[in-house]
DNA sequence: CCGAGTCAGTTCAATGAATGAACCGTAAGG
DNA sequence: CCTTACGGTTCATTCATTGAACTGACTCGG
């Protein structure tokens, strides 16, 4: 995905997220870094994907300080890689869209059950209200521009976020 | 991506789900959907993605029954695209990658917040343990295959992960 | 010392997808 | 009749992905 090819114009942190986490097989290695996988032939044995795609992805992944090179071993010279607490803290991204796939997929044959190893329960996810702490949809959610935004765009949908808008109500156009 | 050329011999749940979800533009359609988007030429402006891969995108998510198409117009015949409850419950997933870029990406200068409409207060994800209510980090999870799963890969990694595993901590392997 | 094997890549030709500009069809408004 | 709006499709160019072959540093066994 953008590599040289951005979301231009799409200045927004989710679109720069994207930009990250969005090009081909890589949530595919960041589910194996949870899982464990950490060298490079283990990837490749478990994704299938060609080597010099995996390597870019690792490397791009390693820049944006997702994941983190450990030497083991010193001649040769070999490295594994690690999830950072920044990659760490995507188990809620990676958790929810496994969630959605058993959810949504017809006939999952294999599928992945994530528990609580404290007390064997099973998971689920949520979006919480901090302030009051009760579990929030997406229809009773408001969307708003956070503090030192700035409006690059100038389209007709990016005028019309400038102004707090409740989730999947549609927007007035001008 | 996947079109054509899926995530072949992954058949698990979670490359599934990418073969939908992950292709180029296709996250940033589902997020201006849940703003409120709701036209192909409303999406156009915001996204700057060329109009074919707009019309693909678009297609595949009201194949997948991400999206529906509701005729707005008679004359001419105009359509459009709304989520399904499938696509709503894609929620978590927008709002996890949402808050995960706000938190890690450098000088964000476009971000997005967002608040409980009941009480005005913002918003956090968690993934939460059904059975004893509690916060579950990736660290005090375990991956277990779900019941009736196949094991069609035999690679190392495959066959390490048929037994339940704690997340994070490196696979032994074979 | 030699040859085979391991590991983590790089290189490269062929294929497939994304891009952007131009075009099309239906219809409303003037 | 002419123009505009909308929602696409078509197509040549550019770019990314693929898979196979190759490299280079090293270890091990004989």
């Amino acid at each position: 995905m953008g590599l040289g090819k951005d979301y231009s114009g799409q200045n927004c942190t989710f679109a720069r997220t994207l930009e990250i986490l969005g090009e081909r097989w890589t949530l595919l290695v960041i589910r194996d870094a949870f899982y464990g996988v950490r060298r490079f032939g283990d990837f490749l044995a478990h994704l299938d994907a060609p080597r010099a795609v995996l390597a870019d992805r690792l490397d791009t992944l390693v820049t944006a300080g997702v994941l983190a090179k450990q030497r083991y071993q010193e001649s040769p010279p070999r490295d594994e890689y690690v999830l950072t607490d920044a990659g760490v803290e995507l188990w809620p991204v990676l958790f929810q869209l496994t969630a959605w796939g058993n959810r949504h997929l017809d006939s999952p044959r294999s599928l992945r059950v994530f528990r609580h190893l404290d007390c064997g329960g099973l998971l689920a996810g949520f979006v919480r209200c901090d302030a009051c702490g009760r579990t929030v949809e997406a229809a009773d959610t408001q969307v708003e521009p956070g503090p030192g935004t700035t409006f690059p765009r100038s389209d007709r949908v990016s005028v019309a976020l400038r102004e707090p808008h409740r989730l999947l109500q549609p927007l007035q156009l001008a």
